[in-house]
DNA sequence: TAGGAGTTTCCTGATT
DNA sequence: TAATCAGGAAACTCCT
């Protein structure tokens, strides 16, 4: 994954105008950069090029999320428009910097035929859904309580309405909260849909409820943003700001990525493990400073009883997973990422990967809760150890 | 507060 | 070449 990208570009070269007065030569310079980043998106995979954990704008500095769309800049809008190429896997090459260059006030007067017209049937109404989800949001703290619940639900529904369902995710309002940590905070769950391209919003069903069970008292889990979970903080919470979508504390998170772009310069080499853990309060400077999760995360299901459940539950399946032999235990990821991707969630941990669900997945097999099974990519098999999956505990037909 | 359990994160190297 | 597997190492959170 590419350590640079159009967001920070922009976002950097928007605090270097403010603060400079920068020339028009170099804004000239800046538009043709823009426009390089943008062709450089097309033909190629943004995703893979700003990774997931970009689509919702943590460690872009994004701050332009953080204000009404009426008030965005052209850059605003540019970087804005850019976030959503990459979340498409949208084809940039058939825009022009000169489309795209508007204002926010602009932008929000546009129709849908306009925005279709500019962007085209696949990236305009996209545009349009995300746009009115901005624009609601902030039009949202302005009400608060029972109103404000009602309010996202009904919004919730009609944006969940909308056949946006072949695009990646992207947040709905159920996942805005707004208010003060000390007070009770609107905070509903979202629950992925068959290809997880989509999620389902509203009343929790029991099994669902499984699912979100670990979620129900973290009232101070706060705003963080991936590809497939996302929540907004109407106002700055102690927690987010010292967390990722803040755009006054956006912290030099060093990913492996990161590290690895640097490859062949002055790199510095991360030792084995995990970074050491940074004092509250302290800024050390370091560059393996990143974000750190000081949520209480009760443990509950562990990862093999989230697998087998997810087995078991065929309600809950999704097409995830599936048995490969039922009556032996051996199972196989469909959607490897997927699943990882819920198992993070779960855990509140956005940067959940297979290739780290997999490494605990292997620490299992010393316990024999599973079993290897060589040759198989995918493919695993419970152990003697592990329980709740077996047919005769079930009592299922097979 | 220490220590264990269960991950999580990062890494290198091998295999598909 | 990318994805996956394998496993070492160390840090993390939670629980007792």
């Amino acid at each position: 994954m590419s350590s640079t990208c159009l967001s920070s570009v922009l976002t950097h070269a928007n605090l270097t105008m403010y603060h400079t007065g920068i020339a028009d030569v170099q804004q000239q310079q800046q538009q043709q950069q823009q426009q390089q980043q943008l062709n450089a998106l097309s033909g190629s995979n943004a995703a893979h090029v700003f990774g997931p954990a970009y689509s919702c704008g943590i460690n872009t500095g994004q701050w332009y999320k953080q204000t009404s769309p009426h008030s965005w800049t052209a850059e605003n809008v540019l970087e804005w428009i850019s976030d959503h190429v990459e979340s498409t896997k949208f084809d940039a090459s058939t825009l022009s910097l000169n489309s795209c260059t508007m204002d926010g006030s602009a932008l929000c007067q546009m129709s849908q035929e306009q925005m279709i017209g500019i962007f085209g049937p696949q990236l305009g109404p996209h545009l349009l859904h995300n746009l009115q989800e901005h624009k609601t949001k902030y039009e949202l703290q302005s009400l608060s309580g029972p109103e404000l619940n009602e309010t996202c639900q009904l919004l919730d529904s009609f944006l969940h309405n909308l056949n946006f369902q072949n695009f990646q995710t992207f947040p709905l309002l159920s996942t805005v909260r707004i208010g003060i940590d000390e007070e009770p905070v609107l905070k509903r769950e979202v629950v992925y849909s068959e290809d997880l391209s989509t999620f389902t919003v509203g009343p929790v069903t029991p099994l669902q409820e499984d699912y979100l069970s670990d979620n129900q008292s973290d009232s101070e889990y706060s705003s963080s943003s991936n590809s497939l979970l996302c929540s907004f903080s109407g106002h700055s919470s102690p927690e987010s700001a010292s967390g990722e979508s803040d755009p006054e504390f956006s912290y030099p998170l060093i990913s492996k990525a990161n590290i690895k772009s640097e490859k062949g310069e002055t790199r510095l080499k991360r030792p084995r493990g995990r970074p050491p853990k940074v004092n509250k309060g302290q800024s050390s400077g370091s560059v393996y400073e990143c974000p750190k999760k000081n949520k209480h995360v009760p443990r509950g299901t562990h990862l093999w009883e989230f697998i087998r459940d997810i087995l078991v539950h065929p309600e809950k399946n999704q097409g995830l997973m599936k048995w490969e032999d039922r009556r032996e235990g051996v199972f196989k990821f469909l959607k490897s990422e997927a699943v990882a991707q819920m198992w993070g969630q779960k855990k509140k941990n956005n940067s959940m990967t297979y290739e780290k669900l997999s490494r605990a997945m292997r620490y299992y097999y010393k316990r024999e809760i599973l079993e290897r099974v060589d040759g198989r990519r995918l493919v695993y098999k419970f152990g003697r150890n592990s329980s709740g999956w077996k047919v005769e505990e079930l009592g299922v037909n097979i």
